[in-house]
DNA sequence: CCGAATCTACGAAATCTTTCGTTGACACCA
DNA sequence: TGGTGTCAACGAAAGATTTCGTAGATTCGG
């Protein structure tokens, strides 16, 4: 029952769709997603309702055409897909996923800025001791997506 | 036939074994990860075995219980993991997946020292144009397993 | 040489994910 | 009112992943 699965590819694409609008109807996002993914539109409705079951989203029943919306932020199921990568592949450590991540994609110097930029805001709030309480002060969402 | 796929959850419990002794057996990667996960030697090997013919792992059957090693390094599976989440979860930005990241896991001074440094070393040497060919000038491996 | 232990290969069940066809409800409008 | 279009629900096929049992070969110790 934990609320909190990491969702599988087909259903994370609808969410980055869901994400960058907020809520959505299944046209909509059948419209959003299909040129790319090449699917019908009753299995972007299925997989919303899968997606219902599990608690990936939430949706507004009041009109005939159903809404749905993410259930969580964009910022928590990325941060968990984040920790979920670093279990998995990187021994636990989020620090060595940042390191290759790095190597990944070089930053461009103006990216590089900004980074040290967030590193400095890091420790500027003395390291906190509670791991799980507060939200560390937003970090600018370089996203663009709504948080 | 891309011999690039994602591993699948399996596999890559496996890959990680393999990536800290560089190279096992079924019966010693079944050890290691058996207690863990919960599952029966035969499962591991027949993991294997697909992993070989998607060509995950290479083996060496020169002997009748034959060796296993990782067919990529770990950084080149792990880099494309990173770029495979940037993709699917971040909206292709590399670079908000690190600001995620950092908030995942608010690093200590030192960490953050040591990220500092890492950014440095990257601005040292200017923004090369290529992106496929040369590697990164390896960064400093922080990830405790053989590279 | 014999039996026990160990190994690979193989097949197939169990499970999870993805896909779509069909059905019935409802709305709209000519 | 009756036809057309859109919708959610559902079931089930197709596909992928994970699991393990069984069979046959090899090795090893007595």
């Amino acid at each position: 029952m934990p609320p909190d699965q990491r969702p599988t590819d087909a259903e994370l694409d609808l969410l980055a769709a869901l994400w960058q609008r907020r809520k959505a109807t299944v046209r909509e996002l059948y419209e959003t997603v299909a040129p790319d993914e090449q699917v019908g539109y009753t299995t972007v409705l299925k997989t919303l309702q899968i997606m219902h079951e599990k608690g990936l989203v939430a949706r507004d029943e009041s009109n005939k055409t159903h809404v749905y919306r993410p259930a969580r932020t964009a910022r928590a199921t990325r941060r968990h897909l984040v920790r979920d990568l670093a279990a998995r592949a990187f021994a636990g450590s989020t620090r060595s996923l940042i390191l290759e991540a790095l190597a990944a994609k070089r930053p461009s110097p103006e990216e590089l800025n900004e980074l040290r930029a967030m590193l400095d805001a890091l420790d500027a709030k003395a390291p906190s001791p509670s791991e799980h309480k507060s939200e560390p002060p937003a970090p600018p969402d370089a996203s663009g997506e709504p948080t």
